[in-house]
DNA sequence: TCTGGGGTCCTAGGACCC
DNA sequence: TCTGGGGTCCTAGGACCC
């Protein structure tokens, strides 16, 4: 009965180190004959792109003192021999599904919550799998003989307590965070450790003399809230483990938002380059909008100057549009109000604001002919769906010196949330 | 010789309305 | 010449997540 003692019982499933380890698995079974987990590995960004991160480490790496989102030279300096490997995110989307498709058979309330993590609802899923550590355990297994790699699985009675618990000892572990073990297994942690408090928040936090999870939770709510607004409040309540928020199965979340962005090879100094970067960014921005079946309302800009200085427009549109020539034309007219005339590294193209697109009320100032423009999007939608992004493109991009789409995961998008509320 | 790319949510300040 | 106040919308920026 001791599954059901609680209202709720919730798994948190995490893969370790993974786009490294799938990268591994993938070169084994291409067949290599090193595993790239067991040396010190990286997957990481292109240098010569100007890319050069680490996106993510081996566990021998982690041993040499490396991180996410170093960049790669000083990693290479912690560990000359380390083996750098390039990401290859269509290989990370189709383990990420995968991994999904074996989960889904232990709970129809499955709420994906990046690449890498989901979370199960398993209550009442007793009678039929067993008891939750039974079955995490059996999960766990089963992801590593069928598909090949390690998962941690915490269990608690709500998202936020599964989260930590998945984040205990690893790799390819099982634990629970009950609400009687909080005091004794999540308290004594370092406040840095709760989910949602990040450098910024955990320098705040240390100014009150609040070093640990336990101190957090123990902190006068409304001191909190007067010195964090409501934010404090949040995490006061994470740090005394206290989360209601749903499992939200796929089709009840919405997508907030949709953007691409891309570091460029070179500093751009002149519009006309950044144009077609821009132009490039938004064929995928608006492609990935009409997927959604969606228009939006409002488009914004993104700069990052070779100072490493960010800066963003938005505008909100007279009326809802998903047409890329309509979008472009905006993105057009931010960057030339916001770009001060520096040297650009970066540049991102976001919509947000969504509407369904089936019934748009065409504004009497808009243009005629949008029938027609959105008949040739979908046209050229389908020919890219059919035979590829680079069946149909553009003019300028026929010198090559840019990809005529960049960015964007397209059909197998799903919501991704970096808040669990 | 140099820091990615995809997201969500919150807040502050100004404009504008009543 | 006194100088309100609540509410909403819009925009820019910052914090956080993976």
């Amino acid at each position: 009965m001791s599954g059901s003692k609680y209202v709720r019982t919730i798994m948190h499933i995490d893969v370790n180190s993974a786009f490294l380890s799938w990268q591994a698995v993938y070169n084994l079974q291409k067949g290599d004959t090193l595993d790239l987990r067991e040396i010190p590995s990286v997957v990481g960004g292109s240098q010569a792109d100007r890319r050069g991160i680490v996106l993510a480490k081996s566990m021998p790496a982690k041993a040499y003192g490396i991180q996410t989102g170093e960049v790669l030279w000083q990693a290479r300096q912690k560990c000359p021999k380390l083996v750098s490997v390039p990401a290859n995110y269509q290989l990370y989307m189709k383990c990420s599904n995968a991994l999904y498709e074996l989960v889904k058979e232990y709970s129809p309330k499955i709420q994906r919550f990046s690449v890498d993590e989901m979370f199960v609802d398993y209550t009442g899923m007793e009678r039929h799998f067993g008891e939750p550590v039974e079955a995490a355990h059996m999960i766990k297994d089963r992801i590593k003989q069928e598909l090949g790699f390690t998962v941690n699985v915490g269990i608690g009675c709500n998202k936020l307590t599964a989260k930590v618990a998945g984040d205990f000892k690893k790799p390819d572990m099982v634990h629970t965070l009950y609400p009687q073990e909080i005091s004794q297994k999540m308290w004594p942690l370092p406040v840095e450790d709760l989910f949602m408090v990040g450098r910024q928040t955990k320098k705040k936090l240390n100014l009150l003399n609040i070093y640990t999870i336990g101190q957090l939770a123990n902190t006068d709510r409304k001191l909190l809230n007067d010195k964090l607004k409501s934010f404090g409040t949040v995490i006061w309540c994470y740090a005394n483990g206290i989360d209601e928020s749903p499992v939200q199965s796929g089709y009840f979340l919405q997508m907030k938002g949709i953007g691409n962005s891309t570091t460029i090879r070179f500093d751009v100094t002149d519009t006309y380059t950044a144009r077609k970067v821009l132009l490039s960014l938004t064929e995928s921005v608006a492609l990935r909008l009409r997927a959604a079946h969606s228009c939006c309302r409002v488009v914004s800009v993104e700069i990052r100057n070779s100072d490493l200085e960010n800066y963003s427009h938005q505008r909100k549109l007279f009326s809802p549009t998903s047409i890329t020539n309509e979008i472009y034309r905006n993105v057009v007219e931010l960057f030339e109000e916001c770009w001060k005339g520096e040297k650009i590294r970066h540049l991102g193209v976001r919509v947000t604001d969504f509407c369904s697109d089936e019934f748009i009320q065409p504004s009497f100032f808009d243009e005629q002919d949008r029938d027609k423009k959105n008949a040739l999007d979908s046209a050229i939608d389908d020919i890219r769906y059919k035979y590829g992004n680079g069946a149909v493109m553009r003019g300028v991009f026929l010198d090559g010196e840019f990809s005529p789409m960049t960015g964007g995961a397209g059909a197998e998008d799903y919501p991704v949330m970096s808040s669990i509320l």
